[in-house]
DNA sequence: CATGAATGAGAATTCATTCAT
DNA sequence: CATGAATGAATTCTCATTCAT
């Protein structure tokens, strides 16, 4: 459910499997703490304990090791959001419960927020296209539920909701990277909640 | 002759001064376009349409370029921050005008706005301590005007002053980079002023 | 199987050694020749027959290449010095199988001895300090056999054991880097074992 | 009679010539600091208070600017050398008053013996091939007066003239440079005078 | 004579990727 | 599957020299 919660159930995975995942999670590790372009191949292959040659055997390039660790990363929110939507009774409830989500995950993994604001929006990126098809499906997920609390008439007419569903996400992203030293994990998430029922309703 | 020879040092001065400026804009264009790393000390001064030499001549290193130019912009941002705190009638109306020109200066500037978020937080910068004061400036700015609203009852009671600000700052930094390409510029200032309107009042 | 792979680790081990010791050769050749600052790293990787990316693998930087050879030298040398004076019965006979040992490798390194001279006493160096400890550790065996063939009686009282030692030690290096040229090698040797003879009896 | 004595007759010269000596001053502490190479015409104009501008009015180039110190520094120990070889009543006298001079000049320059030692041998640099003729200058009056010595039986028969010369500058340099700091200006020049007695009668 | 900005060739260093073992 | 040495293109930075003012 977490983003690099994978590796936790590693032990009952083939060694092949795991050796991927030690790699991922070093590449959310250093990328995210360094940016794409300054980390470099042998800073995440020690960091994750393996020899070059194997980090290369399990991805084509560095640029694939970056994909995976978004792809995983924003697959497991999409799908979370989905699952979300499905159970939640209404729209208000049902954005108040992602953006919990969203900003819990976040908080948790100041590395994935750190990667996610300084690369999605990079020009010039094998994976970028596809990645913000990633980040889109979320915001699309976000949108539709604004939309529909503004017809059943439980959020304001006014809203327009894909705006809205991207102020909310940079709001969230900017203030983990912002909060994460700064405030305790419910105390963070209650400001969040609180802002954004106001912005909202 | 102390007048030519003063006039003499004055254009040797402004010719200078011209190249440095020069420097500054095109390392602000390309590095907002593709990040600090990945941009390189061979296209910016290609861009500027100056010599490798003079770029080391004005600056002692790249990361100083972009020192300079991440210096200037929140530099201009904050004089031009502290002007309308003086002007505004009060805390709502300095509130609004701030968010307007920070809206507009995005807008114009989504390179700008590009830098500021991939490279402010990132660790292992030389610059990123002392431009992280200066965002903090920006920050403390609004937050102050917040406050002054709260305390006056012209914004809501429960508002936290620091994270509405932080919150309002990133909001409007993710809209800019993802509207600016899809809404003219009247119409992404005023969903930027309805959104926070309704985020804060 | 264990044995196997011991010999294909035996066998990488040899060829990346190899490739490091190709490295420092060619290191004191060009460095030798052309002094620290004016060597490329370029010509030395050519020089070697290697790429300049295994320069950097085996060496942090140029500076570490020229430490490794200088040590490499001096190392050799203080041990030979400290079995010579085990193996000899007086303190003369130390002195003069030192020189001539001394005498003989800067003969046949004139390029060693030209980067002793050229780098040692240099400001700004990263391994002047190092260096200087190795040569001094030269000095100080000299130095203690001089010590005890005054007291033994063997050399005249009035030698100040350590000046004698620096003043012979230079009074080598400097005549090999200008009679490499000029005189054979064993009549070279016995012109300063003659000279010497006369310094210190 | 000093090396860097010249310098102090400015005040009356034209301020040209003052300017043209400040530089040699100045290239003479920075080359003999870090070594021809290491050192920037940058470094030696801010030393010498100048501009870059006016170092190459002066001088062609920084090769003619380091040819110009060494110049100078030998031409006035050769000229010296000559003044104490005609006022000498013998030549174990004359000798001993050289080598005074020698080391009182190399202790008081100690920069001047670093140019010396580090620059002097070394292949692939424009002035070489003059320097080396003005060291030899040097070499050869010592050596006459060896070989005069040796003639006259004042110097023991069995010396060779010219190696024991060019051993004797060897030894006083590399002492200057070891001692320096560590000896007073008598002590060390007492210390040479016992050495090179012994070495030679 | 003086200034100091500008030039550009070249030097050190980095790093994604490959490949022999 | 695994290792880590090797490659070489790309990148940052330096510096002697020139030249407009």
């Amino acid at each position: 459910m977490a983003i690099a919660s994978a590796a936790r159930a590693a032990g009952k995975q083939k060694k092949s499997e795991r050796t991927r995942q030690l790699l991922l999670d070093a590449a959310l590790r250093i990328i995210g703490r360094k940016g794409y372009t300054s980390a470099t191949v042998d800073e995440i292959v020690k960091e994750a304990g393996v020899s070059k040659g194997v980090a290369y055997y399990h991805f084509k390039s560095k640029a694939e090791m970056a994909t995976g660790v978004l792809d995983a990363g924003l697959g497991n929110m999409a799908a979370e959001f989905k699952r979300i939507v499905e159970e939640a009774s209404d729209a208000p409830g049902a954005l108040m419960a992602m953006l919990e989500f969203f900003a819990a995950e976040l908080y948790d993994n100041r590395e994935f927020a750190h990667f996610l604001m300084t690369e999605l929006w990079r020009d010039g990126r094998v994976w970028s296209e596809a990645m913000r098809d990633r980040l889109q499906e979320l915001i699309d997920i976000i949108t539709a539920q604004i939309a529909r609390g503004v017809e059943e008439g439980s959020l304001r007419s006014t809203l327009d909701p894909q705006f809205s569903a991207v102020s909310v996400v940079g709001m969230v992203v900017t203030d983990a990277m912002y909060y994460t030293d700064l405030l305790a994990k419910q105390s963070f998430i209650d400001h969040i909640r609180a802002f954004a029922h106001h912005a909202l309703s």
